[in-house]
RNA sequence: GGCCCAGUGGCUCAGUUGGUUAGAGCGUCGCCCUGUCACGGCGAAGGUCGUCGGUUCGAGUCCGAUCUGGGUCGCCA
């Protein structure tokens, strides 16, 4: 039965207790993590968000009804008690911060009483996530997961406090907005008022902190909840959370600079890491070209390798024929790997076809310096050591090629050597490598839409030395983009936009918007332009991956308090649900269906 | 939408070429125990093997479908 905690007051949390407070009288309260009923002595372990404290009854101090009670607890219940702290008679516990000290328990409430749950409350347990999910409220009170929100509650408070230092303004933007169908899918609103209407959730507060700037605020941030309505992966969620911001009479130097610093106290009050600046920076060209990867992993090595100028003339149909094409011949190094069973080599393939590409072309080279390869026969003696000189093959490694398009080469060789370094255990979650990627292209040709769209968004500068290039070759225009990236990942991304009229309408033509169309969707932000613009530039982290990255989690669910599931639902509340007949009388929703644009 | 992995007591798993009554550890419950901290001792309960269908004398095991969860490609301006 539960007791009331009237007339008691928590002194401390389990781990503010040490030696010090050794003599004195205090009140704990929280869960019985485990108790050891010994007969007429019983050890509890009482947890709570800090850790964890041992807490002996003995029937001499805490009375025969407290003792009795004491009898009673099991996992989970929730207790005050009020004892005197003091050292251990036993053996001191090295795996405990408190392992010196116990409670000697004067007085116990039971608070509340548990079932028996469903799963371990305890550190690294290894329960299927559905179970987890389904009981989050219980999955939350392990350690993990613990330190893991603590650990984001951190990086918030940093975040604002180094941005409030540096003159930054939290500024909230609505969740209710207008719908704009560029880019990923929106969670749809419908309004009750105006029926068949719909608002959209937020993918960004990205026009907003930009007419924030048109409104001389100067410098914004907002730790913004985002929605997209697309499919999840271990590092994605339909709502998310930004660390975004934007500032005003700034150029890309002035945003990465602040931002650089911002990251290096972040890591350095939250998890305690130096990072070292000024972070490195490598245009999204060469990037492509060296890790076939917009967010490289500068963890370990294993480059690609261009060959397309050494098997030009060669008599291997599959690079000869991608070349002709328009495409490339690239290979990587998988340095001492040389002795990769058959089959492994064969799951590669495999795992490369899942990229896109047609196969995979590979040369072993043995130890005393003979080849052993796919495409051998099809190539001249000087043309197979041209190709190992430019991986800097040596005896015992194996070489790794590709050959399509451009983009396919990328994307197969990026994710494979991913995939060699990840089985080879090259990727240390301890090791932070941070790195900018800049000029990225404007624009980028879509197939099924058979036009240029924004790779950004439309409202990025091109840079000014590619202005000319924009009617004549707009594939080949830079823009003032950047991401910053760790380890692989890309933790957050920006741009400086466009403030000039003349510009933002050419994008508009260039991305095919007709005038009405640009009007429709952006007529406010294009309004505004109107009436004085500073040049503006900013930029936006997932604060959920950046923890992710920084618990050496593998998924974003570990830092989200109540993550959804694969197919977007809650386990845990049944979201989303049907709702009744008269909510849905109230949206007058079969009205949408003659809606054409919404 | 495609591909891959998993599903057996509350939890984590084992279960041989298809063969009697499906096992283990942890947890749970009861009794005993004054220095435990992975407490210990003795005893007990607890499973229609995700679901449906099929093959077979016989299915946890083989086949098909389906559900649930995970990973990934597409998608994510």
């Amino acid at each position: 039965m539960a007791e009331s905690m009237k007339g008691l007051k928590r002194s401390h949390r389990c781990t503010e207790l040490g030696t010090a407070n050794v003599g004195s009288q205090v009140t704990v309260m929280g869960w019985v993590q485990k108790r050891r009923n010994l007969g007429s002595l019983i050890f509890v372990d009482l947890r709570d968000r800090s850790g964890l404290l041992q807490i002996v009854f003995d029937e001499k101090d805490v009375g025969a009804d407290g003792f009795e009670k004491a009898g009673k607890l099991r996992s989970e219940f929730v207790i005050a008690v009020v004892g005197r702290v003091e050292m251990r008679e036993g053996a001191v516990n090295e795996n405990l911060a408190t392992g010196e000290i116990e409670i000697r328990a004067e007085q116990l409430r039971i608070l509340s009483e548990s079932e028996t749950p469903p799963f371990p409350i305890e550190e690294d347990i290894k329960t299927k996530d559905e179970l987890r999910l389904k009981y989050r409220f219980l999955d939350l009170r392990r350690p993990n997961l613990q330190r893991n929100l603590m650990l984001r509650s951190q990086v918030a408070n940093s975040a604002r406090q180094f941005l409030a230092d540096e003159g930054f303004l939290e500024i909230e933007t609505p969740i209710l907005i207008k719908s704009t169908p560029e880019g990923a899918r929106d969670y749809l609103v419908p309004s009750r008022i105006h029926t068949g209407h719909f608002y959209a959730l937020p993918q960004s507060p990205q026009l907003f902190k930009q007419l924030l700037m048109c409104s001389g605020y100067d410098r914004y941030f907002q730790i913004a909840k985002c929605f997209r309505d697309e499919d999840l992966r271990a590092d994605r969620q339909p709502e998310f959370t930004q660390i975004d911001l934007e500032l005003s009479f700034v150029d890309i130097d002035d945003v990465i600079d602040v931002n650089e610093r911002l990251l290096a106290k972040i890591f350095k009050d939250a998890v305690g890491v130096e990072v070292p600046l000024p972070i490195p920076r490598m245009t999204w060209k060469e990037a492509m070209d060296r890790f076939g990867s917009d967010k490289p992993d500068t963890r370990f090595g294993m480059e690609l390798k261009d060959i397309s100028g050494l098997v030009k003339g060669c008599g291997f149909g599959v690079f000869t024929g991608a070349l002709e094409n328009g495409g490339s011949v690239r290979g990587i190094n998988a340095s001492g790997q040389g002795k990769m069973p058959r089959k492994k080599i064969d799951a590669l393939v495999e795992f490369a076809k899942g990229y896109g590409a047609k196969g995979l072309a590979y040369l072993v080279i043995n130890d005393d310096g003979s080849y052993k390869s796919s495409f051998a026969k099809f190539m001249t003696e000087e043309e197979l050591a041209a190709v190992v000189e430019a991986l800097e093959g040596k005896p015992g490694d194996l070489l790794l090629f590709a050959a399509d398009k451009n983009k396919i080469v990328w994307n197969v060789l990026g994710a494979l050597r991913l995939e060699i370094a990840k089985s080879l255990g090259l990727l240390k979650k301890d090791e932070y490598k941070f790195l900018w990627i800049t000029e990225f292209p404007l624009l980028e040709y879509s197939e099924e839409e058979d036009r240029y769209v924004a790779m950004h968004h439309p409202f990025t500068m091109p840079m000014e030395e590619d202005l000319d290039k924009i009617d004549t070759d707009p594939g080949a225009v830079r823009a003032k983009a950047y991401d910053i990236t760790l380890n692989g990942n890309e933790i957050g991304g920006g741009s400086v936009r466009i403030h000039q009229d003349d510009i933002q309408s050419k994008m508009f033509e260039v991305l095919g918007f007709s005038k009405e169309r640009a009007d429709d969707q952006f007529g406010f932000l294009l309004s505004a332009f109107k009436y004085g613009v500073p040049p503006h530039a900013g930029l936006a982290y997932g604060l959920d991956r950046l923890v992710m990255l920084m618990a050496g989690e593998d998924s974003i669910r570990e830092v989200i308090a109540f993550p959804k599931v694969k197919d977007a639902s809650c386990l845990m509340t049944g979201a989303p649900g049907t709702v009744d007949g008269q909510q849905l009388e109230e949206l007058a929703l079969e009205i949408a269906e003659t809606e054409d644009e919404i």
